[in-house]
DNA sequence: TTGTACGCGTTATCAC
DNA sequence: GTGATAACGCGTACAA
C-alpha cells in the first residue's frame, strides 16, 4: 500500500502538500495540485485510517446501534444509512442493543472507545437523562425512530400520534366502534405515541373505549404479539377491529385470531403500523400505515455527516416525516 | 482518554511493560501484571484502536458484506455473526453488496483499504477466480452459505442438495406427483444446489419431471417470485405442489396463487426454504427446509476470529451444516 | 523480566 | 503557496 511520501515523492513536492490536496483545505496551486492528483492515482493511493485517525482524533465512519439484525424494521434503516454512507465513502460500524436499555448504553460506550463521534441510535428505550450523559463535545448522538425532548435537532421521526390516529380513524370510517389496539411495551411510563393517537382518535370520534380493549405486549415479537391477542380474547369484550402497534405484531395477532377460529377481515379486521417490505404479500394483504424507514435512515445519516464532515447543510435535512395510510384487504368495511 | 503512558505511570512501569499485559503476550511477572491491571481499572484504560493499528497494520474488527439489509436470512446472519464478536469485543463493520457481483467486488476492496484483513461474505455469485484475485497473504476471505470449491476450509455451508431433496420427497411422500420448482437465478449457469436437489428428488422417484414446471425468478425478492409464478401458471401444465428456494420466494408464489383464485394448502401445496423467523406466522403457516442460519453465522465469525487472532482452534469450527423439514400447514396430504 | 527508543502514516503548526 | 517537523498512541526490536 502506498504511502503519503510515495505520493510527494513522485510528485515532487512534500507530503504537507499531498495531506491539503487529499483534504481539499489549505490552498494548493492549480498546477501543483493536478500533479499531486496524478500521482495518487497512479499510485492507487489511499490514506491510511488508522493514521488518519489518530491524528486527526476522529473516525472517519458511522456507528450505528440498532435493536435486532432480524427485524426488518431496523434492515429498511440500515438499507438507507448505508446508501448514503458509501457516496461518502464512509464506513459503517454496526453493534446491536437487542432492546435492552443496558446493551444499548454499552454499546455506545463501545462505539465511543472506537473513536466514532458520531453514533446514529435507534431507541425509544432510554431516558433524557440517560442519552445527555453519554453526549459530550465528543460525542454526537442521532436518534432515528423517537423524538427525546432533550435532542430536538438531532433526532430523525415520524408523528406517531398522527400514525395512530390514521389506523383508528381509518377503522371507524369503515364502521367499526369496537376496536381493540395492541401496543408495544411502554417507554418508562408512558404510552407510547401511536397508542395516544388511538385514545385520542376515539375520543374524538366520542366512541367508548374500554382498558379492556387494551393491551400491551411484552415485546416486540410476534409471539409476545400472539399471546398477547390471546390474552384480549380472553377477556371477552368484544371486538371487531385490531391496531397493532407494528406490522410484526399484527402477524402475531393474526396467528392468535385464526387459531381462535376467526377469519381477517371477515370476523376482525386488522391495521399494522410500518408497512415493512413483506406485508403486501400477507395473506390477506395487510392494510397498515406506512412509514418511510429508508427515507428516514437516509436522513439520519446526512444529519450525521453533517456532523462529522461539515459538508451538508444542516438545515436542509428533514426531521419529522409523516406517516401514511396503506389500504389493502386487511379490513372489513361494515357500513 | 488515558493513553498507555497515563497506565504506565501510574503502574510505575514502562509502556512496553503495559502493552505486555494488554496484549497478552510476553512474560511479565504476577505482581507487576496485577499493578499494571489495576492501574488500567483505576483509569478506564482502553488502547486506542488507531494507534494500535497504524502499529500493527491490522484493523482489529471484522469486515462484513452481506446483500441486503432488508432480508431477514442476513439479518438471521448478522445476528450470529455479532453476538460472538461481541464477545470478543470486536466491533463488525457491515457493507451491503445489493446481490451485485459489481458492488460485491467494491464492498471487498473499499473493506481492504479500510486495513481489514479478514472479511466475512455472504455471496454465491461470484466465481472461484474472483474471490482468488481479492484474496492474498493480507486479507483473508471467509464465504458463507455457498461452498467455494477453491475455499474448501473457509466456507461455512449448508448442504442445499439435501434440503432440496428433503422438501421434494416431502412432497412426493404426502403423495403429490406434480411439484412445480421456482429457483433464484443461476450462478453463472450452474443450477443452484436446492434445484438440483429437487430434480434428484423426482430421479430417484421416477416421477417425470417437464421443465414446464421449473422456472427461475429474476431476482430474490418477492415481487420476481410472484412473477415467475404467474409465468408458471400461464403454461397451464397443471401441478398440485409447489417448492420455492427460499421463504421469501414462497411469500411471492402465494401471492400469485392466490391471486389466481388458488388455495393454499387446498389446490396448490407449498414448501419454502431458510425458516425465517415469520415462516411460522404466516397464513397458512409454512412448511420450510430450516437452515440454523444464526449458528452459521456464529461459525463463521468464530472461523473470522480464529484468523484474526488466533485464540480459536480451527479444527472445531462446524464448516458445513444440515437441513432439517420442518412440517406446518401449507402442504395437503394427497393420500 | 523489564525498559529504551524508534517507526507506523497522517495532520497541523510553524517557518520560509 | 509550500516545506520541515513535531505530535498522535501503540507495538516491538533491542538492550540491559
Amino acid at each position: 500500500m502506498p504511502t503519503i511520501d510515495d505520493v510527494a515523492k513522485l510528485a515532487g513536492v512534500s507530503t504537507a502538500t499531498v495531506s491539503r490536496v487529499v483534504n481539499k483545505n489549505g490552498n494548493v496551486t492549480g498546477k501543483t495540485g493536478q500533479r499531486v492528483l496524478s500521482a495518487m492515482q497512479e499510485l492507487n493511493y489511499y490514506p491510511n485510517k488508522f493514521a488518519r485517525g489518530l491524528a486527526a482524533k476522529q473516525a472517519d465512519g458511522l456507528g450505528v446501534v440498532i435493536q435486532d439484525f432480524a427485524d426488518p424494521y431496523f434492515g429498511m434503516v440500515l438499507r438507507g444509512i448505508e446508501k448514503v454512507a458509501k457516496t461518502h465513502n464512509l464506513q459503517i460500524t454496526v453493534a446491536s442493543a437487542n432492546r435492552s436499555a443496558k446493551d444499548e448504553l454499552k454499546a455506545i460506550e463501545f462505539l465511543r472507545q472506537q473513536s466514532y463521534n458520531v453514533i446514529i441510535l435507534t431507541t425509544s428505550l432510554l431516558s433524557d437523562e440517560e442519552l445527555l450523559k453519554c453526549s459530550d463535545q465528543n460525542l454526537k448522538l442521532i436518534n432515528m425512530g423517537h423524538l427525546y425532548s432533550a435532542f430536538q435537532n438531532d433526532c430523525i421521526y415520524l408523528d406517531d400520534i398522527e400514525g395512530g390516529t390514521l389506523a383508528t380513524n381509518y377503522l371507524i370510517e369503515q364502521g367499526h366502534s369496537k376496536i381493540a389496539h395492541i401496543s408495544f411495551p411502554m417507554f418508562y411510563g408512558a404510552l407510547p405515541e401511536r397508542s395516544l393517537g388511538y385514545h385520542l382518535a376515539l375520543e374524538k370520534a366520542k366512541l367508548s373505549h374500554s382498558d379492556e380493549l387494551f393491551i400491551q405486549s411484552a415485546d416486540f415479537g410476534q409471539l409476545s404479539a400472539l399471546q398477547a391477542t390471546q390474552e384480549l380474547l380472553k377477556r371477552a369484550k368484544p371486538f371487531t377491529a385490531l391496531f397493532a402497534s407494528t406490522d410484526i405484531m399484527a402477524m402475531g395477532a393474526h396467528k392468535a385470531l385464526r387459531q381462535a377460529g376467526l377469519k381477517i377481515p371477515d370476523d376482525i379486521s386488522i391495521v399494522g403500523y410500518d408497512d415493512i417490505d413483506t406485508a403486501s404479500f400477507l395473506y390477506p394483504a395487510l392494510t397498515t400505515i406506512r412509514q418511510p424507514i429508508q427515507e428516514m435512515g437516509m436522513a439520519a445519516a446526512h444529519l450525521a455527516i453533517s456532523y462529522l464532515k461539515g459538508q451538508i447543510d444542516q438545515e436542509e435535512v428533514v426531521r419529522k416525516f409523516s406517516p401514511q395510510l396503506v389500504i389493502r384487504e386487511s379490513v372489513k368495511n361494515l357500513n
